[in-house]
DNA sequence: ACGATTTGACCATC
DNA sequence: GATGGTCAAATCGT
């Protein structure tokens, strides 16, 4: 099989980018935590919270892996208690089951066939889906610095349900890939916005992707623009920082109504937050967390913002 | 015209 | 019966 094959080498790529990723932040969090354990260098660092995002990169990158390895061997490895803020959970079943052999009977789209076949359809694979690994990432939307937490979805999503959960502030929504139908790529995403910060951003993944969207290099050459980026959408606003700026400035326009609840506002900054395109430019690709559109309070939302931040900032 | 989103309805599970 | 997850027709945006 040679999507098999294909898989495997996806996976291999995934874990050596995501034990790079983890490394690197370790590395990172070590030179600070040492800089700012001597008294003399005061505040070279912008927060505290920023060991906080580090430890989030390290910890989702290495439970990524940990995921993963669970889920290509048995049996299942036991991951750490969730106690951190990137939390995967390894699905009640914890039965592994590799990529390649998710695929199961196409069901493209659902184009109306026959209900019988279809619900039977339908029964098999949200049971398959049950099997799927499952983890949830968090992500913090902040005006100084755009976005923080882990951000390797660089992946398409498409909306496919809303719903309002239960002791929730904010509903819920529910993605999967886009290439679903094409490729029976089963990835599916959910987000929640946070009670407690509405900044922060739950990100729950099940399953993995099968699709060839792109895997995601830790620092991705220059590729050409339409495989950077599969969805044409965003790839127009994966532009030059000082273009998009511009362009934004000129575009955006205020939009505030529905904001009246306390919890609802943001407190942008009158300037732009992302000072540092520099570090986001390929990272940020992503419908998800391409948030270039988070500059001003005053944003009328540009249809290419993250989708899942545009619902969240009318509620 | 086509793909994405919205949203009410449906289904499974607890 | 309540709740969460998904479907799919209608609608929207390009």
């Amino acid at each position: 099989m040679e999507g098999q094959k294909a898989m495997l080498a996806w996976e291999q790529k995934t874990l050596q980018s995501e034990v790079s990723l983890g490394l690197e932040a370790a590395k990172k969090l070590q030179a600070r935590l040492s800089e700012a354990s001597s008294p003399s260098s005061s505040s070279s660092y912008p927060a505290a919270e920023t060991n906080e995002i580090l430890m989030e990169q390290i910890l989702s990158s290495y439970d990524k892996v940990l995921v993963m390895l669970n889920w290509s061997s048995s049996p299942p490895v036991q991951l750490t208690p969730a106690t951190v803020a990137v939390v995967p959970v390894v699905n009640s079943g914890g039965i592994p089951e590799s990529p390649a052999s998710i695929n199961g009977s196409p069901r493209s789209e659902d184009g109306g066939g026959s209900s019988e076949s279809h619900r039977q359809d339908h029964m098999f694979n949200s049971r398959k889906r049950k099997m799927l690994p499952k983890w949830t990432e968090k992500v913090r939307i902040s005006p100084e610095r755009g976005l923080e937490g882990p951000q390797d979805d660089v992946y398409s999503w498409r909306k496919y349900g809303q719903k309002d959960i239960l002791g929730a502030k904010f509903p819920r929504s529910y993605y999967r890939c886009t290439h679903r139908s094409t490729q029976n790529c089963w990835a599916t995403k959910q987000v929640q916005r946070s009670d407690s910060d509405p900044t922060v951003f739950e990100l729950t993944y099940r399953g993995t992707h099968t699709c060839q969207q792109g895997t995601p290099p830790p620092h991705p050459p220059p590729a050409s623009p339409e495989k950077r980026n599969t969805r044409p959408k965003l790839t127009t606003t994966a532009q030059k920082p000082n273009d998009l700026l511009e362009s934004l400035k000129t575009s955006l326009t205020v939009r505030t109504e529905g904001l009246d609840d306390a919890d609802n506002v943001f407190s942008f900054p009158n300037t732009p937050p992302f000072c540092d395109f520099g570090t986001i430019n390929d990272e940020f690709s992503s419908p998800i967390f391409d948030v270039v559109d988070w500059l001003n309070p005053t944003v009328e939302i540009d249809p290419a913002f993250p989708t899942f931040l545009q619902e969240s900032i009318y509620y």
